[in-house]
DNA sequence: ACGTTTATTTTGACTAATCAAAATAACTAA
DNA sequence: TTAGTTATTTTGATTAGTCAAAATAAACGT
Protein backbone atom coordinates (compact mmCIF):
# COMPACT_ATOMS: atom_id res chain seq x y z
CA UNK A 1 0.00 0.00 0.00
CA UNK A 2 1.21 3.46 -0.46
CA UNK A 3 1.78 5.62 2.56
CA UNK A 4 -0.23 8.97 2.96
CA UNK A 5 3.00 10.64 2.05
CA UNK A 6 3.30 8.97 -1.52
CA UNK A 7 -0.80 9.47 -1.96
CA UNK A 8 -0.05 13.19 -0.93
CA UNK A 9 2.79 12.95 -3.74
CA UNK A 10 1.22 11.87 -6.40
CA UNK A 11 -2.49 13.62 -5.87
CA UNK A 12 -0.18 16.83 -5.77
CA UNK A 13 1.59 16.11 -9.22
CA UNK A 14 -1.64 15.26 -10.61
CA UNK A 15 -3.48 18.46 -9.55
CA UNK A 16 -0.50 20.57 -10.69
CA UNK A 17 -0.44 18.77 -14.12
CA UNK A 18 -4.02 19.70 -14.74
CA UNK A 19 -4.75 16.76 -16.28
CA UNK A 20 -1.77 14.79 -16.13
CA UNK A 21 0.38 15.43 -19.30
CA UNK A 22 3.03 17.98 -18.88
CA UNK A 23 5.75 17.81 -16.88
CA UNK A 24 5.83 18.76 -13.07
CA UNK A 25 8.74 20.40 -11.61
CA UNK A 26 10.32 19.89 -8.10
CA UNK A 27 10.15 23.10 -7.54
CA UNK A 28 6.20 23.27 -8.04
CA UNK A 29 5.82 20.37 -5.92
CA UNK A 30 7.84 21.02 -2.94
CA UNK A 31 5.81 24.37 -2.77
CA UNK A 32 2.58 22.41 -2.95
CA UNK A 33 3.96 19.74 -0.34
CA UNK A 34 5.34 22.43 1.83
CA UNK A 35 8.76 20.55 1.81
CA UNK A 36 12.52 21.56 0.48
CA UNK A 37 13.27 21.06 -2.89
CA UNK A 38 16.10 18.38 -1.83
CA UNK A 39 12.96 16.28 0.01
CA UNK A 40 10.98 15.98 -3.29
CA UNK A 41 14.27 14.92 -5.41
CA UNK A 42 14.28 12.26 -3.07
CA UNK A 43 11.37 11.08 -3.18
CA UNK A 44 10.51 11.55 -6.54
CA UNK A 45 13.57 9.02 -7.63
CA UNK A 46 11.55 6.74 -4.64
CA UNK A 47 8.64 7.10 -6.61
CA UNK A 48 9.80 6.67 -10.16
CA UNK A 49 11.63 3.01 -8.70
CA UNK A 50 7.98 1.85 -7.37
CA UNK A 51 6.64 2.61 -10.89
CA UNK A 52 4.41 5.07 -9.91
CA UNK A 53 6.39 8.06 -12.00
CA UNK A 54 8.28 8.98 -14.73
CA UNK A 55 11.30 11.35 -13.63
CA UNK A 56 13.47 13.67 -16.24
CA UNK A 57 16.30 14.64 -14.42
CA UNK A 58 16.52 18.70 -14.05
CA UNK A 59 13.22 18.46 -16.04
CA UNK A 60 10.35 17.59 -14.04
CA UNK A 61 8.14 14.13 -13.19
CA UNK A 62 5.38 12.88 -14.76
CA UNK A 63 2.87 10.54 -13.89
CA UNK A 64 2.64 6.56 -15.18
CA UNK A 65 -0.69 4.81 -15.96
CA UNK A 66 -0.19 3.50 -12.51
CA UNK A 67 0.40 6.87 -10.39
CA UNK A 68 -1.96 8.22 -12.00
CA UNK A 69 -4.74 5.81 -11.10
CA UNK A 70 -3.79 5.98 -7.55
CA UNK A 71 -3.87 9.86 -7.63
CA UNK A 72 -7.25 9.91 -8.73
CA UNK A 73 -8.37 7.89 -6.52
CA UNK A 74 -6.77 10.04 -3.47
CA UNK A 75 -8.79 12.69 -5.00
CA UNK A 76 -11.98 10.85 -5.62
CA UNK A 77 -11.45 10.12 -1.59
CA UNK A 78 -10.58 13.60 -1.12
CA UNK A 79 -13.89 15.12 -3.03
CA UNK A 80 -16.21 13.08 -1.85
CA UNK A 81 -15.51 13.15 1.36
CA UNK A 82 -16.09 17.17 1.00
CA UNK A 83 -19.11 16.46 -0.33
CA UNK A 84 -20.12 14.31 2.77
CA UNK A 85 -18.47 16.90 5.07
CA UNK A 86 -20.84 19.82 3.45
CA UNK A 87 -23.89 18.01 2.42
CA UNK A 88 -24.31 15.55 5.50
CA UNK A 89 -22.38 17.11 8.51
CA UNK A 90 -23.21 20.68 7.23
CA UNK A 91 -20.05 21.75 7.92
CA UNK A 92 -18.48 24.64 7.22
CA UNK A 93 -17.76 24.73 3.42
CA UNK A 94 -14.17 26.78 4.02
CA UNK A 95 -13.23 24.08 6.47
CA UNK A 96 -13.77 21.24 5.32
CA UNK A 97 -10.51 21.08 2.45
CA UNK A 98 -8.10 20.81 6.05
CA UNK A 99 -10.60 17.74 7.07
CA UNK A 100 -9.99 16.27 3.93
CA UNK A 101 -6.48 16.04 3.66
CA UNK A 102 -6.81 13.81 6.75
CA UNK A 103 -9.97 11.45 5.53
CA UNK A 104 -8.88 11.15 1.85
CA UNK A 105 -5.71 8.70 2.97
CA UNK A 106 -8.32 6.95 5.80
CA UNK A 107 -11.04 5.58 3.59
CA UNK A 108 -11.14 2.12 1.81
CA UNK A 109 -12.59 2.25 -0.97
CA UNK A 110 -15.49 0.04 0.17
CA UNK A 111 -16.12 3.09 2.60
CA UNK A 112 -15.62 5.28 -0.99
CA UNK A 113 -18.03 3.86 -2.55
CA UNK A 114 -21.19 3.57 -0.02
CA UNK A 115 -20.30 7.03 0.68
CA UNK A 116 -20.35 7.81 -2.89
CA UNK A 117 -24.00 6.04 -2.92
CA UNK A 118 -25.32 7.87 0.20
CA UNK A 119 -24.37 10.85 -1.64
CA UNK A 120 -26.13 9.59 -4.94
CA UNK A 121 -23.04 10.16 -6.75
CA UNK A 122 -22.43 13.79 -7.21
CA UNK A 123 -20.04 15.01 -9.83
CA UNK A 124 -18.36 17.69 -8.55
CA UNK A 125 -17.38 19.09 -4.99
CA UNK A 126 -19.02 21.98 -3.12
CA UNK A 127 -16.47 24.53 -4.67
CA UNK A 128 -17.45 22.67 -8.19
CA UNK A 129 -14.77 20.59 -8.28
CA UNK A 130 -14.96 17.83 -10.48
CA UNK A 131 -15.16 14.19 -9.04
CA UNK A 132 -13.17 11.78 -10.44
CA UNK A 133 -15.28 8.90 -11.65
CA UNK A 134 -14.86 4.86 -9.77
CA UNK A 135 -13.43 4.38 -13.16
CA UNK A 136 -10.43 7.47 -12.83
CA UNK A 137 -12.56 9.78 -15.15
CA UNK A 138 -11.88 13.25 -14.25
CA UNK A 139 -13.92 16.20 -16.01
CA UNK A 140 -10.91 18.16 -17.67
CA UNK A 141 -13.33 20.99 -18.90
CA UNK A 142 -11.46 23.77 -19.24
CA UNK A 143 -13.65 27.04 -18.02
CA UNK A 144 -13.37 30.75 -18.45
CA UNK A 145 -12.57 32.66 -15.26
CA UNK A 146 -14.32 36.06 -14.33
CA UNK A 147 -10.10 37.61 -15.48
CA UNK A 148 -10.72 36.16 -18.66
CA UNK A 149 -14.43 36.38 -19.60
CA UNK A 150 -16.04 38.21 -22.06
CA UNK A 151 -17.30 41.53 -20.51
CA UNK A 152 -21.32 41.89 -19.95
CA UNK A 153 -21.82 38.25 -20.86
CA UNK A 154 -24.42 36.82 -18.33
CA UNK A 155 -22.36 34.10 -16.92
CA UNK A 156 -22.88 31.16 -13.81
CA UNK A 157 -20.67 30.17 -11.34
CA UNK A 158 -18.88 26.77 -11.68
CA UNK A 159 -16.61 26.48 -9.53
CA UNK A 160 -13.69 27.87 -7.11
CA UNK A 161 -9.60 26.92 -7.37
CA UNK A 162 -8.47 28.34 -4.40
CA UNK A 163 -9.47 25.90 -1.12
CA UNK A 164 -7.82 28.10 1.44
CA UNK A 165 -10.01 28.77 4.11
CA UNK A 166 -9.75 32.95 3.49
CA UNK A 167 -10.49 33.21 0.00
CA UNK A 168 -13.23 30.32 0.14
CA UNK A 169 -15.25 32.68 3.58
CA UNK A 170 -14.71 35.90 1.11
CA UNK A 171 -16.16 34.18 -1.74
CA UNK A 172 -18.97 32.77 0.51
CA UNK A 173 -19.20 36.29 2.18
CA UNK A 174 -19.76 37.78 -1.24
CA UNK A 175 -22.40 35.10 -2.49
CA UNK A 176 -20.08 34.27 -5.54
CA UNK A 177 -20.83 29.99 -4.86
CA UNK A 178 -21.14 27.82 -7.71
CA UNK A 179 -24.23 27.98 -8.94
CA UNK A 180 -24.88 32.06 -8.87
CA UNK A 181 -25.39 34.66 -11.67
CA UNK A 182 -22.89 37.11 -12.79
CA UNK A 183 -21.52 39.23 -15.13
CA UNK A 184 -18.17 40.95 -15.32
CA UNK A 185 -19.04 45.25 -15.75
CA UNK A 186 -15.70 46.81 -16.42
CA UNK A 187 -12.21 45.00 -16.13
CA UNK A 188 -9.23 47.27 -16.02
CA UNK A 189 -6.06 45.82 -16.91
CA UNK A 190 -3.58 48.35 -15.73
CA UNK A 191 -5.12 48.92 -12.05
CA UNK A 192 -5.80 44.93 -11.95
CA UNK A 193 -9.28 45.18 -11.00
CA UNK A 194 -12.40 43.30 -12.14
CA UNK A 195 -15.57 44.44 -11.84
CA UNK A 196 -18.56 41.66 -11.14
CA UNK A 197 -22.55 42.56 -10.78
CA UNK A 198 -24.84 39.55 -9.21
CA UNK A 199 -28.26 39.83 -10.98
CA UNK A 200 -29.75 41.34 -7.79
CA UNK A 201 -26.83 42.95 -5.74
CA UNK A 202 -24.29 46.18 -5.92
CA UNK A 203 -21.16 45.94 -7.86
CA UNK A 204 -18.26 43.72 -6.16
CA UNK A 205 -14.34 45.00 -6.90
CA UNK A 206 -12.11 42.29 -6.98
CA UNK A 207 -8.30 42.01 -8.16
CA UNK A 208 -7.42 39.70 -11.03
CA UNK A 209 -5.43 37.16 -9.73
CA UNK A 210 -8.72 36.74 -6.92
CA UNK A 211 -11.36 36.72 -10.37
CA UNK A 212 -8.86 34.05 -12.30
CA UNK A 213 -10.21 31.52 -9.52
CA UNK A 214 -13.32 31.88 -10.20
CA UNK A 215 -14.19 29.77 -13.16
CA UNK A 216 -17.68 30.62 -15.08
CA UNK A 217 -19.61 29.26 -17.95
CA UNK A 218 -21.82 30.80 -20.16
CA UNK A 219 -25.37 31.24 -18.57
CA UNK A 220 -28.38 28.52 -18.95
CA UNK B 1 -0.59 16.62 18.59
CA UNK B 2 0.13 12.41 19.29
CA UNK B 3 0.88 10.51 16.09
CA UNK B 4 -1.42 7.67 15.34
CA UNK B 5 1.38 5.25 17.20
CA UNK B 6 0.79 7.30 20.24
CA UNK B 7 -2.51 7.31 19.86
CA UNK B 8 -2.49 3.67 19.61
CA UNK B 9 -0.55 3.00 22.43
CA UNK B 10 -2.97 4.85 24.91
CA UNK B 11 -5.67 3.30 23.36
CA UNK B 12 -4.86 -0.16 24.19
CA UNK B 13 -3.86 0.54 27.65
CA UNK B 14 -6.78 2.07 28.37
CA UNK B 15 -8.52 -1.18 27.06
CA UNK B 16 -6.13 -3.66 28.58
CA UNK B 17 -6.30 -2.09 31.76
CA UNK B 18 -10.01 -2.56 32.32
CA UNK B 19 -10.91 0.96 33.44
CA UNK B 20 -7.43 2.84 33.89
CA UNK B 21 -5.90 2.29 37.39
CA UNK B 22 -4.16 -1.39 37.28
CA UNK B 23 -0.55 -1.50 35.80
CA UNK B 24 -0.51 -3.39 32.16
CA UNK B 25 2.13 -4.94 31.33
CA UNK B 26 4.56 -4.56 28.80
CA UNK B 27 4.18 -8.39 26.91
CA UNK B 28 0.50 -7.45 27.05
CA UNK B 29 0.88 -4.49 25.22
CA UNK B 30 3.43 -5.82 22.59
CA UNK B 31 0.39 -8.77 22.03
CA UNK B 32 -2.26 -6.19 21.57
CA UNK B 33 0.25 -3.80 18.89
CA UNK B 34 1.31 -6.42 17.20
CA UNK B 35 4.99 -5.19 17.95
CA UNK B 36 8.40 -7.06 19.63
CA UNK B 37 8.26 -5.98 23.31
CA UNK B 38 11.93 -4.24 22.99
CA UNK B 39 9.30 -1.85 20.95
CA UNK B 40 7.33 -1.15 23.62
CA UNK B 41 9.27 -0.49 26.25
CA UNK B 42 11.25 2.08 24.38
CA UNK B 43 7.91 3.53 23.37
CA UNK B 44 6.48 3.80 26.87
CA UNK B 45 9.70 5.42 28.23
CA UNK B 46 9.00 7.69 25.84
CA UNK B 47 5.29 8.34 26.45
CA UNK B 48 6.41 8.75 30.21
CA UNK B 49 8.37 11.40 29.32
CA UNK B 50 5.36 13.28 27.48
CA UNK B 51 3.20 12.89 30.47
CA UNK B 52 0.89 10.22 29.27
CA UNK B 53 1.87 7.70 31.44
CA UNK B 54 3.48 6.71 34.65
CA UNK B 55 6.27 3.82 33.77
CA UNK B 56 7.40 1.38 36.60
CA UNK B 57 10.04 -0.29 34.99
CA UNK B 58 9.75 -4.19 35.40
CA UNK B 59 6.58 -4.04 36.68
CA UNK B 60 4.56 -2.37 33.97
CA UNK B 61 2.08 1.15 32.84
CA UNK B 62 -0.28 3.15 34.08
CA UNK B 63 -2.07 5.83 32.36
CA UNK B 64 -1.78 9.39 33.54
CA UNK B 65 -4.86 11.89 33.63
CA UNK B 66 -4.03 13.44 30.35
CA UNK B 67 -2.97 10.27 28.66
CA UNK B 68 -6.38 8.74 29.77
CA UNK B 69 -8.08 11.49 28.37
CA UNK B 70 -6.06 11.00 25.25
CA UNK B 71 -6.96 7.39 25.06
CA UNK B 72 -10.76 8.19 26.17
CA UNK B 73 -10.93 10.34 22.52
CA UNK B 74 -9.36 7.92 20.11
CA UNK B 75 -11.78 5.61 21.81
CA UNK B 76 -15.34 7.06 20.96
CA UNK B 77 -13.92 8.18 17.41
CA UNK B 78 -13.34 4.71 17.06
CA UNK B 79 -16.69 3.51 18.68
CA UNK B 80 -18.64 6.29 17.21
CA UNK B 81 -17.27 5.96 13.52
CA UNK B 82 -18.43 2.25 14.05
CA UNK B 83 -21.75 3.41 14.52
CA UNK B 84 -21.72 5.72 11.20
CA UNK B 85 -20.32 2.93 9.56
CA UNK B 86 -23.14 0.63 10.32
CA UNK B 87 -26.00 2.73 11.05
CA UNK B 88 -25.48 4.94 7.91
CA UNK B 89 -23.72 3.36 5.82
CA UNK B 90 -24.41 -0.20 6.32
CA UNK B 91 -21.60 -1.69 6.14
CA UNK B 92 -20.60 -5.19 7.52
CA UNK B 93 -21.00 -5.40 11.44
CA UNK B 94 -17.55 -8.11 11.02
CA UNK B 95 -15.68 -5.59 8.93
CA UNK B 96 -16.00 -2.04 10.53
CA UNK B 97 -13.36 -2.56 13.26
CA UNK B 98 -10.49 -2.58 10.68
CA UNK B 99 -11.71 0.51 9.07
CA UNK B 100 -12.68 2.95 12.43
CA UNK B 101 -8.93 1.90 12.93
CA UNK B 102 -7.84 4.12 10.38
CA UNK B 103 -10.51 6.52 10.41
CA UNK B 104 -10.08 6.89 14.34
CA UNK B 105 -6.94 8.64 13.98
CA UNK B 106 -8.05 10.98 11.12
CA UNK B 107 -11.46 12.43 12.35
CA UNK B 108 -11.37 15.92 13.83
CA UNK B 109 -13.19 16.81 17.22
CA UNK B 110 -15.44 18.74 15.20
CA UNK B 111 -15.94 16.17 12.71
CA UNK B 112 -16.52 14.20 16.04
CA UNK B 113 -19.47 15.88 17.45
CA UNK B 114 -21.59 15.93 14.15
CA UNK B 115 -21.14 12.18 13.60
CA UNK B 116 -22.35 12.07 17.41
CA UNK B 117 -25.03 14.49 16.83
CA UNK B 118 -25.91 12.94 13.43
CA UNK B 119 -26.51 9.57 15.28
CA UNK B 120 -28.40 10.63 17.82
CA UNK B 121 -25.58 10.25 20.79
CA UNK B 122 -25.76 6.78 21.24
CA UNK B 123 -24.60 5.28 23.69
CA UNK B 124 -22.74 1.92 22.35
CA UNK B 125 -21.28 1.12 19.04
CA UNK B 126 -22.51 -1.97 17.26
CA UNK B 127 -20.87 -4.27 19.62
CA UNK B 128 -22.20 -3.44 22.96
CA UNK B 129 -18.92 -1.68 23.44
CA UNK B 130 -19.92 1.80 25.16
CA UNK B 131 -18.77 4.91 23.86
CA UNK B 132 -17.50 7.20 25.98
CA UNK B 133 -18.87 10.16 26.65
CA UNK B 134 -17.28 13.82 25.26
CA UNK B 135 -16.51 14.73 28.98
CA UNK B 136 -14.39 10.85 29.22
CA UNK B 137 -16.38 9.00 31.54
CA UNK B 138 -16.94 5.53 30.68
CA UNK B 139 -19.70 3.07 31.38
CA UNK B 140 -17.65 0.61 33.17
CA UNK B 141 -20.60 -1.52 34.59
CA UNK B 142 -19.03 -5.44 35.31
CA UNK B 143 -21.82 -7.44 32.99
CA UNK B 144 -22.31 -11.52 33.42
CA UNK B 145 -21.24 -13.52 30.26
CA UNK B 146 -22.70 -16.60 29.20
CA UNK B 147 -20.13 -18.54 30.85
CA UNK B 148 -20.66 -17.15 33.92
CA UNK B 149 -24.50 -16.00 34.49
CA UNK B 150 -27.43 -18.50 36.36
CA UNK B 151 -28.50 -21.52 34.19
CA UNK B 152 -32.23 -21.19 33.24
CA UNK B 153 -32.54 -17.47 33.87
CA UNK B 154 -33.70 -15.26 30.84
CA UNK B 155 -31.26 -12.96 29.58
CA UNK B 156 -30.28 -9.72 27.48
CA UNK B 157 -27.45 -10.12 25.23
CA UNK B 158 -25.35 -6.35 25.74
CA UNK B 159 -21.97 -6.65 24.49
CA UNK B 160 -19.50 -8.85 22.51
CA UNK B 161 -16.24 -8.16 23.56
CA UNK B 162 -14.32 -9.60 21.25
CA UNK B 163 -13.38 -8.10 17.28
CA UNK B 164 -12.39 -10.48 15.08
CA UNK B 165 -14.15 -10.64 11.79
CA UNK B 166 -13.96 -14.36 12.59
CA UNK B 167 -16.12 -14.51 15.91
CA UNK B 168 -18.19 -11.42 14.79
CA UNK B 169 -19.63 -13.60 12.25
CA UNK B 170 -20.14 -16.21 13.84
CA UNK B 171 -22.25 -14.51 16.78
CA UNK B 172 -24.36 -12.70 13.80
CA UNK B 173 -24.88 -16.49 12.16
CA UNK B 174 -26.15 -17.52 15.27
CA UNK B 175 -28.57 -14.56 16.08
CA UNK B 176 -26.92 -13.47 19.15
CA UNK B 177 -26.58 -9.58 18.51
CA UNK B 178 -26.56 -7.23 21.48
CA UNK B 179 -30.50 -6.82 22.55
CA UNK B 180 -31.62 -10.65 21.36
CA UNK B 181 -33.10 -12.47 24.48
CA UNK B 182 -31.42 -15.66 25.48
CA UNK B 183 -31.17 -18.58 27.92
CA UNK B 184 -28.65 -20.60 28.99
CA UNK B 185 -30.02 -24.45 29.08
CA UNK B 186 -26.86 -26.31 30.46
CA UNK B 187 -23.28 -25.53 31.60
CA UNK B 188 -20.53 -28.81 31.55
CA UNK B 189 -17.28 -27.52 33.20
CA UNK B 190 -15.64 -30.62 32.22
CA UNK B 191 -16.11 -30.80 28.24
CA UNK B 192 -16.17 -26.61 28.51
CA UNK B 193 -19.35 -26.72 26.62
CA UNK B 194 -22.23 -24.69 27.29
CA UNK B 195 -25.60 -24.39 25.54
CA UNK B 196 -27.64 -21.70 24.92
CA UNK B 197 -31.45 -21.00 23.62
CA UNK B 198 -33.11 -18.00 22.08
CA UNK B 199 -36.69 -17.40 22.38
CA UNK B 200 -37.58 -19.34 19.81
CA UNK B 201 -34.84 -21.63 18.24
CA UNK B 202 -33.20 -24.72 18.32
CA UNK B 203 -29.99 -25.25 21.14
CA UNK B 204 -26.73 -23.69 20.28
CA UNK B 205 -23.47 -24.92 21.77
CA UNK B 206 -20.45 -23.11 21.99
CA UNK B 207 -17.39 -23.02 24.16
CA UNK B 208 -16.67 -21.57 26.98
CA UNK B 209 -14.04 -19.43 26.09
CA UNK B 210 -16.29 -18.11 22.97
CA UNK B 211 -19.45 -17.72 25.63
CA UNK B 212 -17.02 -15.39 27.92
CA UNK B 213 -17.15 -13.16 25.34
CA UNK B 214 -21.24 -12.58 25.06
CA UNK B 215 -21.75 -10.33 27.78
CA UNK B 216 -25.76 -10.60 29.32
CA UNK B 217 -27.80 -8.86 31.67
CA UNK B 218 -31.29 -9.93 33.18
CA UNK B 219 -33.60 -9.62 30.47
CA UNK B 220 -36.23 -6.91 30.86
C1' DA C 1 31.13 33.87 -24.69
C1' DC C 2 31.13 34.89 -19.84
C1' DG C 3 29.61 35.67 -15.50
C1' DT C 4 25.20 35.67 -12.83
C1' DT C 5 20.97 34.02 -11.33
C1' DT C 6 17.91 30.18 -10.54
C1' DA C 7 16.55 25.36 -10.15
C1' DT C 8 17.96 20.93 -9.05
C1' DT C 9 20.64 17.42 -7.03
C1' DT C 10 23.75 15.64 -3.62
C1' DT C 11 25.51 14.98 0.93
C1' DG C 12 25.29 14.40 5.76
C1' DA C 13 22.49 14.51 9.67
C1' DC C 14 18.20 13.93 12.22
C1' DT C 15 13.55 11.88 14.17
C1' DA C 16 10.01 8.36 14.79
C1' DA C 17 9.13 3.76 14.87
C1' DT C 18 10.50 -0.51 14.36
C1' DC C 19 13.19 -5.42 14.78
C1' DA C 20 16.71 -8.96 16.24
C1' DA C 21 19.36 -10.51 19.51
C1' DA C 22 22.05 -10.05 23.71
C1' DA C 23 21.96 -8.69 28.62
C1' DT C 24 19.61 -8.29 32.85
C1' DA C 25 16.30 -8.83 36.43
C1' DA C 26 12.74 -11.32 38.67
C1' DC C 27 10.23 -15.34 39.79
C1' DT C 28 9.90 -20.43 40.56
C1' DA C 29 10.76 -24.95 41.89
C1' DA C 30 13.69 -28.21 43.91
C1' DT D 1 20.43 -21.37 47.86
C1' DT D 2 20.82 -22.41 43.09
C1' DA D 3 19.68 -23.41 38.58
C1' DG D 4 16.28 -22.56 35.16
C1' DT D 5 12.46 -20.23 33.10
C1' DT D 6 10.22 -15.99 31.72
C1' DA D 7 9.63 -11.02 31.18
C1' DT D 8 11.89 -6.87 30.43
C1' DT D 9 15.38 -3.84 29.02
C1' DT D 10 19.36 -2.62 26.28
C1' DT D 11 22.05 -2.30 22.18
C1' DG D 12 22.83 -1.80 17.41
C1' DA D 13 20.65 -1.57 12.85
C1' DT D 14 17.03 -0.38 9.63
C1' DT D 15 13.38 2.31 7.04
C1' DA D 16 10.63 6.40 5.75
C1' DG D 17 10.60 11.00 5.55
C1' DT D 18 12.58 15.14 6.39
C1' DC D 19 16.03 19.55 6.57
C1' DA D 20 20.26 22.48 5.84
C1' DA D 21 23.68 23.55 3.13
C1' DA D 22 27.04 22.63 -0.48
C1' DA D 23 27.68 21.21 -5.36
C1' DT D 24 26.13 21.16 -9.97
C1' DA D 25 23.68 22.19 -14.11
C1' DA D 26 20.96 24.94 -16.95
C1' DA D 27 19.24 29.33 -18.51
C1' DC D 28 19.72 34.35 -19.15
C1' DG D 29 21.45 38.79 -20.18
C1' DT D 30 24.57 41.60 -21.99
Amino acid sequence: MATSTVENYLKHMLLLSEGGEELVSMGALAEALAVVPGTVTTMVKALADSGHVEHRPRQGVRLTAEGRRVALNVLRKHRLVECFLVNVLKMDWAAVDTEAEQLEHAISDEVLDRLDALLGHPETDPHGDPIPSRQGKLDSQVYATLATCVVEKPLRIVRITDQSAEFLQFVEHNGLLPGESVRVTERNLASGLVTAKKTAGRPLVLSLAAAGKILVQPAR
